[in-house]
RNA sequence: GUGAGUGUAGCUCAAUGGUUAGAGCACUGGACUGUGGCUCCAGGGGUUGUGGGUUCGAGUCCCAUCACUCACCCCA
Protein backbone atom coordinates (compact mmCIF):
# COMPACT_ATOMS: atom_id res chain seq x y z
CA UNK A 1 0.00 0.00 0.00
CA UNK A 2 1.52 3.23 -1.03
CA UNK A 3 0.32 6.09 1.05
CA UNK A 4 -0.38 9.20 -1.08
CA UNK A 5 -0.17 11.75 1.66
CA UNK A 6 1.68 12.11 5.32
CA UNK A 7 1.51 14.43 7.83
CA UNK A 8 3.84 17.51 8.18
CA UNK A 9 7.25 17.28 9.51
CA UNK A 10 6.76 17.57 13.37
CA UNK A 11 3.54 17.43 13.45
CA UNK A 12 1.16 14.21 14.30
CA UNK A 13 -1.88 12.48 14.94
CA UNK A 14 -3.04 11.73 18.20
CA UNK A 15 -4.64 8.44 18.09
CA UNK A 16 -6.52 6.48 20.70
CA UNK A 17 -5.75 4.80 23.34
CA UNK A 18 -3.52 7.81 23.63
CA UNK A 19 -6.17 10.39 23.35
CA UNK A 20 -7.79 8.90 26.77
CA UNK A 21 -4.71 10.12 28.03
CA UNK A 22 -5.32 13.70 27.00
CA UNK A 23 -8.56 13.39 28.07
CA UNK A 24 -8.18 12.52 31.58
CA UNK A 25 -5.40 15.55 31.70
CA UNK A 26 -7.70 17.90 30.23
CA UNK A 27 -10.70 16.46 32.20
CA UNK A 28 -8.21 16.90 35.69
CA UNK A 29 -7.13 20.37 34.67
CA UNK A 30 -10.08 21.74 33.79
CA UNK A 31 -12.08 20.45 37.38
CA UNK A 32 -8.79 21.30 39.00
CA UNK A 33 -8.75 24.81 37.93
CA UNK A 34 -12.26 25.70 38.33
CA UNK A 35 -11.42 25.03 42.22
CA UNK A 36 -8.95 28.28 42.15
CA UNK A 37 -11.57 29.97 40.12
CA UNK A 38 -10.30 30.16 36.69
CA UNK A 39 -12.16 30.33 33.68
CA UNK A 40 -12.03 29.12 30.11
CA UNK A 41 -10.85 31.16 27.26
CA UNK A 42 -10.72 30.83 23.94
CA UNK A 43 -8.82 32.47 21.63
CA UNK A 44 -7.68 32.25 17.74
CA UNK A 45 -4.59 30.81 16.23
CA UNK A 46 -3.96 33.17 14.06
CA UNK A 47 -2.92 37.20 15.06
CA UNK A 48 -1.09 39.41 13.60
CA UNK A 49 2.38 38.78 13.40
CA UNK A 50 3.13 42.00 15.53
CA UNK A 51 1.53 40.82 18.79
CA UNK A 52 4.40 37.72 19.09
CA UNK A 53 6.73 39.92 17.77
CA UNK A 54 6.28 42.77 20.94
CA UNK A 55 5.25 40.40 23.58
CA UNK A 56 8.12 37.88 22.71
CA UNK A 57 10.74 39.60 22.25
CA UNK A 58 12.33 40.72 18.84
CA UNK A 59 15.54 39.15 19.34
CA UNK A 60 14.31 35.78 20.86
CA UNK A 61 15.09 32.82 18.86
CA UNK A 62 10.96 32.18 18.64
CA UNK A 63 10.66 35.74 17.12
CA UNK A 64 13.74 35.35 14.64
CA UNK A 65 13.48 32.07 13.16
CA UNK A 66 10.56 30.02 14.20
CA UNK A 67 7.04 31.66 13.63
CA UNK A 68 4.92 30.00 11.34
CA UNK A 69 4.38 33.56 9.52
CA UNK A 70 2.48 34.44 6.25
CA UNK A 71 0.65 36.96 4.27
CA UNK A 72 -3.47 37.04 4.08
CA UNK A 73 -4.98 38.03 0.71
CA UNK A 74 -4.73 41.62 1.57
CA UNK A 75 -1.21 41.19 2.46
CA UNK A 76 -1.19 41.47 6.31
CA UNK A 77 1.18 39.53 8.24
CA UNK A 78 -0.67 36.68 10.05
CA UNK A 79 1.31 34.16 12.44
CA UNK A 80 0.36 31.04 13.85
CA UNK A 81 0.55 31.52 17.75
CA UNK A 82 3.81 30.50 19.36
CA UNK A 83 2.73 30.39 22.18
CA UNK A 84 -0.43 31.24 24.33
CA UNK A 85 0.16 34.64 27.10
CA UNK A 86 -0.24 37.35 24.09
CA UNK A 87 -3.55 36.17 22.95
CA UNK A 88 -4.72 35.88 26.46
CA UNK A 89 -3.25 39.73 26.82
CA UNK A 90 -4.40 40.84 23.83
CA UNK A 91 -8.37 39.33 24.46
CA UNK A 92 -7.92 41.05 28.15
CA UNK A 93 -7.57 44.42 26.93
CA UNK A 94 -9.43 44.14 23.67
CA UNK A 95 -12.48 43.00 25.79
CA UNK A 96 -11.89 45.35 28.77
CA UNK A 97 -11.83 42.52 30.86
CA UNK A 98 -9.96 44.60 33.60
CA UNK A 99 -13.79 45.60 34.49
CA UNK A 100 -14.15 42.24 35.41
CA UNK A 101 -14.24 42.43 39.60
CA UNK A 102 -10.29 41.30 40.54
CA UNK A 103 -8.48 39.06 39.75
CA UNK A 104 -9.67 37.88 36.27
CA UNK A 105 -8.17 34.02 35.99
CA UNK A 106 -8.40 32.41 33.05
CA UNK A 107 -7.06 28.83 31.24
CA UNK A 108 -6.64 28.02 28.28
CA UNK A 109 -6.30 24.99 26.11
CA UNK A 110 -4.93 24.39 22.44
CA UNK A 111 -1.72 24.16 19.83
CA UNK A 112 0.85 26.40 19.17
CA UNK A 113 3.63 26.30 16.13
CA UNK A 114 6.54 26.76 16.21
CA UNK A 115 8.89 26.10 13.44
CA UNK A 116 11.87 23.98 14.84
CA UNK A 117 13.78 20.80 14.10
CA UNK A 118 11.90 18.01 15.90
CA UNK A 119 13.20 15.73 18.85
CA UNK A 120 11.92 14.34 22.03
CA UNK A 121 9.74 16.50 23.50
CA UNK A 122 9.43 19.10 20.91
CA UNK A 123 7.34 19.49 18.12
CA UNK A 124 6.25 21.95 15.39
CA UNK A 125 2.27 21.69 16.52
CA UNK A 126 2.79 21.13 20.22
CA UNK A 127 -0.18 21.52 22.92
CA UNK A 128 -0.35 23.42 26.02
CA UNK A 129 -2.36 24.08 29.09
CA UNK A 130 -2.23 27.39 30.47
CA UNK A 131 -3.37 29.82 33.08
CA UNK A 132 -3.19 33.37 33.62
CA UNK A 133 -3.97 36.05 36.25
CA UNK A 134 -4.27 39.44 36.16
CA UNK A 135 -4.38 41.99 38.57
CA UNK A 136 -2.88 40.91 41.62
CA UNK A 137 0.20 42.22 42.97
CA UNK A 138 0.96 40.29 45.87
CA UNK A 139 3.45 37.15 45.26
CA UNK A 140 0.70 35.14 46.31
CA UNK A 141 -0.27 34.58 42.87
CA UNK A 142 2.72 32.69 41.90
CA UNK A 143 2.50 30.87 44.66
CA UNK A 144 -0.83 29.77 44.27
CA UNK A 145 0.07 28.80 40.40
CA UNK A 146 2.73 26.65 41.59
CA UNK A 147 -0.05 25.29 43.85
CA UNK A 148 -2.89 24.32 41.78
CA UNK A 149 -0.03 23.29 39.41
CA UNK A 150 1.15 20.72 41.56
CA UNK A 151 -2.01 19.51 42.65
CA UNK A 152 -2.44 18.62 38.92
CA UNK A 153 0.39 16.93 38.36
CA UNK A 154 0.20 14.83 41.89
CA UNK A 155 -3.85 13.82 40.97
CA UNK A 156 -2.15 12.81 37.50
CA UNK A 157 -0.14 10.68 39.56
CA UNK A 158 2.95 12.26 38.37
CA UNK A 159 6.21 11.88 40.05
CA UNK A 160 10.33 13.06 40.53
CA UNK A 161 9.51 15.85 39.57
CA UNK A 162 11.33 19.37 40.48
CA UNK A 163 10.06 22.84 40.56
CA UNK A 164 12.89 25.08 39.94
CA UNK A 165 12.12 28.95 41.00
CA UNK A 166 13.90 32.67 40.61
CA UNK A 167 13.67 36.13 40.08
CA UNK A 168 14.79 37.93 37.27
CA UNK A 169 14.27 40.99 38.83
CA UNK A 170 12.14 44.52 37.15
CA UNK A 171 13.59 47.19 34.74
CA UNK A 172 15.04 49.03 37.72
CA UNK A 173 17.14 45.93 38.90
CA UNK A 174 17.65 43.70 35.64
CA UNK A 175 19.56 46.20 33.71
CA UNK A 176 22.28 47.17 36.76
CA UNK A 177 22.32 43.52 37.17
CA UNK A 178 23.13 42.70 33.69
CA UNK A 179 25.94 45.67 32.87
CA UNK A 180 27.53 43.65 36.27
CA UNK A 181 27.30 40.42 34.56
CA UNK A 182 28.64 41.98 31.19
CA UNK A 183 31.65 43.47 33.14
CA UNK A 184 32.40 40.09 34.68
CA UNK A 185 32.21 38.25 31.19
CA UNK A 186 33.95 41.11 29.68
CA UNK A 187 37.50 39.68 31.77
CA UNK A 188 37.08 36.11 30.50
CA UNK A 189 36.24 36.56 27.12
CA UNK A 190 39.03 34.84 25.61
CA UNK A 191 37.76 31.74 27.59
CA UNK A 192 34.19 31.35 26.47
CA UNK A 193 32.91 29.11 23.70
CA UNK A 194 31.74 30.09 20.48
CA UNK A 195 27.87 29.92 21.82
CA UNK A 196 28.80 31.80 24.73
CA UNK A 197 30.73 34.77 22.73
CA UNK A 198 27.52 35.56 21.08
CA UNK A 199 25.61 34.96 24.07
CA UNK A 200 27.39 37.54 25.33
CA UNK A 201 26.20 39.95 23.12
CA UNK A 202 22.98 38.75 22.83
CA UNK A 203 21.11 37.47 26.09
CA UNK A 204 24.03 37.14 28.28
CA UNK A 205 22.20 35.63 30.61
CA UNK A 206 21.75 32.35 28.67
CA UNK A 207 25.45 32.02 29.43
CA UNK A 208 24.51 29.93 32.68
CA UNK A 209 23.01 27.33 31.07
CA UNK A 210 26.51 26.50 28.79
CA UNK A 211 27.62 23.03 29.18
CA UNK A 212 30.70 23.69 28.52
CA UNK A 213 33.19 22.83 31.35
CA UNK A 214 35.34 25.97 31.13
CA UNK A 215 32.19 28.00 30.61
CA UNK A 216 30.63 26.31 33.85
CA UNK A 217 34.05 26.94 35.90
CA UNK A 218 33.72 30.71 34.75
CA UNK A 219 29.96 30.97 35.22
CA UNK A 220 30.42 30.01 39.06
CA UNK A 221 31.99 33.03 40.20
CA UNK A 222 29.80 35.32 38.04
CA UNK A 223 27.21 37.28 40.33
CA UNK A 224 24.06 36.03 40.86
CA UNK A 225 21.02 38.02 40.18
CA UNK A 226 18.89 36.78 43.09
CA UNK A 227 22.32 39.17 45.10
CA UNK A 228 21.21 42.24 43.40
CA UNK A 229 17.69 42.58 43.14
CA UNK A 230 16.14 45.39 44.36
CA UNK A 231 14.27 46.24 47.28
CA UNK A 232 11.07 45.72 45.94
CA UNK A 233 11.74 42.54 43.98
CA UNK A 234 14.27 41.02 46.95
CA UNK A 235 10.96 41.55 49.16
CA UNK A 236 8.85 40.06 46.41
CA UNK A 237 11.12 37.46 46.10
CA UNK A 238 11.40 36.40 49.82
CA UNK A 239 7.63 36.84 50.63
CA UNK A 240 7.44 34.04 47.20
CA UNK A 241 9.32 31.69 48.68
CA UNK A 242 8.01 31.50 52.17
CA UNK A 243 4.40 30.94 50.59
CA UNK A 244 5.98 28.07 49.07
CA UNK A 245 7.06 26.80 52.18
CA UNK A 246 3.73 27.62 54.24
CA UNK A 247 2.17 25.35 51.18
CA UNK A 248 4.27 22.82 51.50
CA UNK A 249 5.82 22.68 48.21
CA UNK A 250 9.37 21.33 47.58
CA UNK A 251 11.04 23.64 44.89
CA UNK A 252 15.22 24.33 44.52
CA UNK A 253 16.02 27.92 43.91
CA UNK A 254 17.98 28.20 40.39
CA UNK A 255 19.91 31.31 40.11
CA UNK A 256 20.80 30.85 36.65
CA UNK A 257 17.15 29.67 35.24
CA UNK A 258 16.12 32.62 32.46
CA UNK A 259 13.05 32.17 30.52
CA UNK A 260 13.09 32.69 26.95
CA UNK A 261 10.39 35.43 26.58
CA UNK A 262 11.13 38.94 26.89
CA UNK A 263 8.07 39.60 29.24
CA UNK A 264 9.00 37.81 32.48
CA UNK A 265 9.18 40.10 35.43
CA UNK A 266 10.25 39.20 38.74
CA UNK A 267 9.20 35.69 39.83
CA UNK A 268 10.01 32.67 36.87
CA UNK A 269 9.72 28.62 37.55
CA UNK A 270 9.82 25.49 35.83
CA UNK A 271 8.96 22.07 36.43
CA UNK A 272 11.33 19.66 35.65
CA UNK A 273 11.63 16.18 35.14
CA UNK A 274 14.29 13.90 34.49
CA UNK A 275 13.03 11.37 32.51
CA UNK A 276 12.20 13.40 29.04
CA UNK A 277 15.84 13.70 27.77
CA UNK A 278 17.11 17.19 26.80
CA UNK A 279 13.42 18.46 26.95
CA UNK A 280 13.48 18.42 30.69
CA UNK A 281 10.83 21.22 31.05
CA UNK A 282 7.09 19.33 31.81
CA UNK A 283 5.31 22.70 32.48
CA UNK A 284 6.90 26.82 33.34
CA UNK A 285 5.70 30.09 33.95
CA UNK A 286 6.24 33.34 35.49
CA UNK A 287 5.04 36.79 36.72
CA UNK A 288 4.59 39.87 33.79
CA UNK A 289 3.64 43.08 34.95
CA UNK A 290 4.39 45.30 32.30
CA UNK A 291 2.92 43.22 29.39
CA UNK A 292 -0.89 44.75 29.86
CA UNK A 293 0.68 48.42 30.28
CA UNK A 294 2.94 47.60 27.03
CA UNK A 295 -0.59 46.63 24.99
CA UNK A 296 -2.28 49.84 25.88
CA UNK A 297 -4.04 47.89 28.47
CA UNK A 298 -4.38 50.09 32.18
CA UNK A 299 -1.39 48.96 34.17
CA UNK A 300 -1.37 45.70 35.28
CA UNK A 301 -0.04 42.63 37.02
CA UNK A 302 -0.10 39.28 36.08
CA UNK A 303 1.42 35.98 35.96
CA UNK A 304 1.13 32.54 34.52
CA UNK A 305 1.95 29.18 33.33
CA UNK A 306 1.57 26.72 30.79
CA UNK A 307 2.28 22.97 30.60
CA UNK A 308 3.38 21.36 27.50
CA UNK A 309 0.81 18.43 26.78
CA UNK A 310 2.96 16.23 24.75
CA UNK A 311 5.89 16.09 27.64
CA UNK A 312 3.31 15.61 29.90
CA UNK A 313 1.60 12.82 28.04
CA UNK A 314 5.09 11.20 27.59
CA UNK A 315 5.49 10.99 31.22
CA UNK A 316 2.18 9.50 31.67
CA UNK A 317 2.53 6.59 29.41
CA UNK A 318 5.50 5.09 31.24
CA UNK A 319 3.02 3.91 33.29
CA UNK A 320 0.64 1.15 32.55
CA UNK A 321 -2.64 3.14 31.62
CA UNK A 322 -6.10 0.89 30.28
CA UNK A 323 -8.23 2.62 28.10
CA UNK A 324 -12.36 2.68 28.71
CA UNK A 325 -13.38 -1.07 27.88
CA UNK A 326 -17.30 -1.88 27.35
CA UNK A 327 -19.67 -3.48 29.64
CA UNK A 328 -20.76 -6.25 27.02
CA UNK A 329 -20.15 -7.44 24.44
CA UNK A 330 -23.34 -8.88 22.20
CA UNK A 331 -22.58 -12.37 20.51
CA UNK A 332 -25.16 -12.64 17.67
CA UNK A 333 -26.30 -15.77 15.57
CA UNK A 334 -28.42 -15.67 12.48
CA UNK A 335 -30.51 -12.53 11.26
CA UNK A 336 -33.38 -12.72 13.59
CA UNK A 337 -30.68 -13.12 17.05
CA UNK A 338 -28.94 -9.89 15.69
CA UNK A 339 -32.08 -7.82 14.95
CA UNK A 340 -32.64 -8.84 18.87
CA UNK A 341 -28.72 -8.13 19.75
CA UNK A 342 -29.64 -4.46 17.79
CA UNK A 343 -31.79 -3.43 20.04
CA UNK A 344 -30.65 -5.17 23.44
CA UNK A 345 -27.78 -2.71 22.94
CA UNK A 346 -29.80 0.16 22.18
CA UNK A 347 -31.72 -0.07 25.55
CA UNK A 348 -27.92 -1.26 27.25
CA UNK A 349 -26.75 2.12 26.12
CA UNK A 350 -29.90 4.01 27.26
CA UNK A 351 -28.86 3.07 30.95
CA UNK A 352 -25.36 4.14 30.70
CA UNK A 353 -23.85 0.84 29.78
CA UNK A 354 -20.91 0.54 26.93
CA UNK A 355 -22.14 -2.39 24.87
CA UNK A 356 -20.22 -3.20 21.44
CA UNK A 357 -21.78 -5.35 19.33
CA UNK A 358 -20.33 -7.91 16.56
CA UNK A 359 -23.45 -7.84 14.07
CA UNK A 360 -23.80 -11.24 13.94
CA UNK A 361 -20.34 -11.71 11.97
CA UNK A 362 -18.36 -14.94 12.17
CA UNK A 363 -18.57 -17.83 13.85
CA UNK A 364 -19.61 -18.25 17.97
CA UNK A 365 -15.93 -18.66 18.97
CA UNK A 366 -14.85 -15.96 16.59
CA UNK A 367 -17.14 -13.52 17.90
CA UNK A 368 -16.23 -14.58 21.57
CA UNK A 369 -12.85 -13.97 20.60
CA UNK A 370 -13.21 -10.78 19.73
CA UNK A 371 -15.65 -9.93 22.82
CA UNK A 372 -12.07 -10.99 24.70
CA UNK A 373 -9.87 -8.82 22.75
CA UNK A 374 -12.13 -5.84 23.27
CA UNK A 375 -11.75 -6.82 26.79
CA UNK A 376 -15.95 -6.43 27.71
CA UNK A 377 -16.88 -7.50 30.95
CA UNK A 378 -19.53 -9.38 30.03
CA UNK A 379 -20.28 -11.17 26.66
CA UNK A 380 -24.25 -11.50 26.15
CA UNK A 381 -25.47 -14.37 23.22
CA UNK A 382 -28.52 -14.65 21.44
CA UNK A 383 -29.43 -17.47 19.40
CA UNK A 384 -31.57 -19.47 18.22
CA UNK A 385 -32.25 -21.25 21.50
CA UNK A 386 -32.52 -17.90 23.58
CA UNK A 387 -34.40 -16.61 20.81
CA UNK A 388 -37.10 -19.53 21.51
CA UNK A 389 -36.95 -18.91 25.03
CA UNK A 390 -37.20 -15.15 24.78
CA UNK A 391 -33.86 -15.22 26.80
CA UNK A 392 -29.82 -13.89 26.82
CA UNK A 393 -26.94 -16.10 28.05
CA UNK A 394 -24.93 -13.67 29.66
CA UNK A 395 -21.04 -14.84 30.19
CA UNK A 396 -18.67 -12.89 32.67
CA UNK A 397 -15.77 -13.02 30.33
CA UNK A 398 -12.96 -12.76 34.05
CA UNK A 399 -14.10 -16.33 35.04
CA UNK A 400 -16.59 -18.26 32.63
CA UNK A 401 -19.41 -17.73 35.02
CA UNK A 402 -22.44 -18.07 32.52
CA UNK A 403 -26.21 -17.68 33.41
CA UNK A 404 -29.17 -17.32 31.25
CA UNK A 405 -31.55 -14.33 31.56
CA UNK A 406 -35.01 -12.87 30.73
CA UNK A 407 -35.02 -10.65 28.03
CA UNK A 408 -37.85 -9.16 30.67
CA UNK A 409 -34.80 -8.81 33.62
CA UNK A 410 -32.31 -8.00 30.92
CA UNK A 411 -31.06 -4.25 33.02
CA UNK A 412 -31.28 -5.40 36.08
CA UNK A 413 -29.31 -8.51 35.67
CA UNK A 414 -26.97 -7.04 34.03
CA UNK A 415 -26.20 -4.62 36.07
CA UNK A 416 -25.72 -7.40 38.79
CA UNK A 417 -23.83 -8.98 37.05
CA UNK A 418 -21.64 -6.02 36.23
CA UNK A 419 -21.12 -5.02 39.85
CA UNK A 420 -20.47 -8.90 40.57
CA UNK A 421 -17.15 -8.91 38.10
CA UNK A 422 -16.71 -5.74 40.13
CA UNK A 423 -16.20 -7.29 43.34
CA UNK A 424 -14.20 -10.31 42.22
CA UNK A 425 -11.80 -8.20 40.80
CA UNK A 426 -11.16 -6.42 44.39
C1' G B 1 20.15 26.20 11.07
C1' U B 2 24.37 22.21 12.70
C1' G B 3 25.75 17.00 13.79
C1' A B 4 24.95 11.70 14.30
C1' G B 5 21.93 7.33 13.68
C1' U B 6 17.85 4.60 11.38
C1' G B 7 14.33 3.47 7.15
C1' U B 8 12.30 -4.33 5.08
C1' A B 9 4.52 -6.94 6.42
C1' G B 10 -0.18 -3.13 10.74
C1' C B 11 3.94 -3.52 15.03
C1' U B 12 9.04 -5.42 16.67
C1' C B 13 12.90 -7.24 13.83
C1' A B 14 15.92 -11.21 10.53
C1' A B 15 18.14 -12.09 5.62
C1' U B 16 27.57 -13.37 3.46
C1' G B 17 26.29 -8.86 -3.19
C1' G B 18 23.40 -14.74 -5.49
C1' U B 19 16.67 -19.21 -5.95
C1' U B 20 10.27 -17.10 -5.19
C1' A B 21 12.66 -11.38 0.91
C1' G B 22 11.51 -14.48 6.26
C1' A B 23 10.09 -14.88 11.75
C1' G B 24 7.45 -13.35 16.18
C1' C B 25 3.28 -10.44 17.59
C1' A B 26 -1.37 -8.68 15.55
C1' C B 27 -5.51 -9.89 12.04
C1' U B 28 -8.81 -13.91 9.67
C1' G B 29 -10.13 -18.97 9.72
C1' G B 30 -9.58 -24.07 11.44
C1' A B 31 -8.37 -28.20 15.04
C1' C B 32 -13.31 -27.88 18.83
C1' U B 33 -20.88 -28.19 14.13
C1' G B 34 -23.39 -23.18 20.41
C1' U B 35 -18.59 -21.06 23.92
C1' G B 36 -13.17 -16.58 24.61
C1' G B 37 -8.03 -16.58 27.03
C1' C B 38 -3.63 -21.65 26.51
C1' U B 39 -1.64 -24.84 22.54
C1' C B 40 -1.08 -26.41 17.46
C1' C B 41 -2.14 -25.67 12.09
C1' A B 42 -3.33 -22.70 7.90
C1' G B 43 -4.36 -18.11 5.34
C1' G B 44 -4.26 -12.95 3.88
C1' G B 45 -0.92 -9.01 3.99
C1' G B 46 5.70 -6.35 0.72
C1' U B 47 7.01 -1.57 -5.55
C1' U B 48 12.62 -3.53 1.00
C1' G B 49 10.88 5.13 2.04
C1' U B 50 11.69 7.40 -3.04
C1' G B 51 14.90 8.37 -7.38
C1' G B 52 19.40 7.51 -9.71
C1' G B 53 24.17 4.81 -10.08
C1' U B 54 27.91 0.52 -9.68
C1' U B 55 27.33 -4.82 -10.95
C1' C B 56 26.06 -10.60 -14.89
C1' G B 57 23.08 -9.89 -10.35
C1' A B 58 21.36 -4.84 -5.09
C1' G B 59 17.09 -5.32 0.75
C1' U B 60 22.60 -5.49 1.04
C1' C B 61 27.58 -1.18 -2.04
C1' C B 62 27.69 4.36 -3.77
C1' C B 63 25.11 9.23 -4.54
C1' A B 64 20.89 12.20 -3.99
C1' U B 65 16.27 13.04 -1.79
C1' C B 66 12.36 12.43 1.77
C1' A B 67 10.88 10.80 6.50
C1' C B 68 11.74 9.33 11.45
C1' U B 69 14.91 9.30 15.92
C1' C B 70 18.45 11.54 19.15
C1' A B 71 21.62 15.53 20.31
C1' C B 72 23.27 20.87 19.59
C1' C B 73 20.80 25.63 19.38
C1' C B 74 16.40 26.90 21.86
C1' C B 75 12.13 25.81 24.43
C1' A B 76 6.44 23.72 26.71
Amino acid sequence: MSVKFRTIKGVQDILPPRTYLWQRVEDAAKRIFSLYGFSEIRTPIIEFTELFVRSIGEDTDIVEKEMYTFQDRAGRSITLRPEGTASVVRAYIQNNLYNLPAPQKFYYNGPMFRYERPQKGRYRQFHQIGVEAFAVDAPYVEAELIEMLWLLLEELGMENLNTEVNSIGCSECRPDYKKKLLNYLEGNLGSLCADCMRRYRHNPLRVFDCKVPSCKEIITGAPKITEFLCENCGDHFKRFLSYLKKLDIPYSINPSMVRGLDYYTRTVFEVTTTSLGAQNAVAAGGRYDTLVEEFGGPRTPAAGFAIGMERLITLLEEKPFEPPRPDVYIVSLGDEATDVAYTVASSLRREGLQAELSYGTGSLKSQLRRADRFNATLALIIGEDELRRGTLTCKRLSDGFQVEVKLTDLITDIKKYLNLSLNIEY
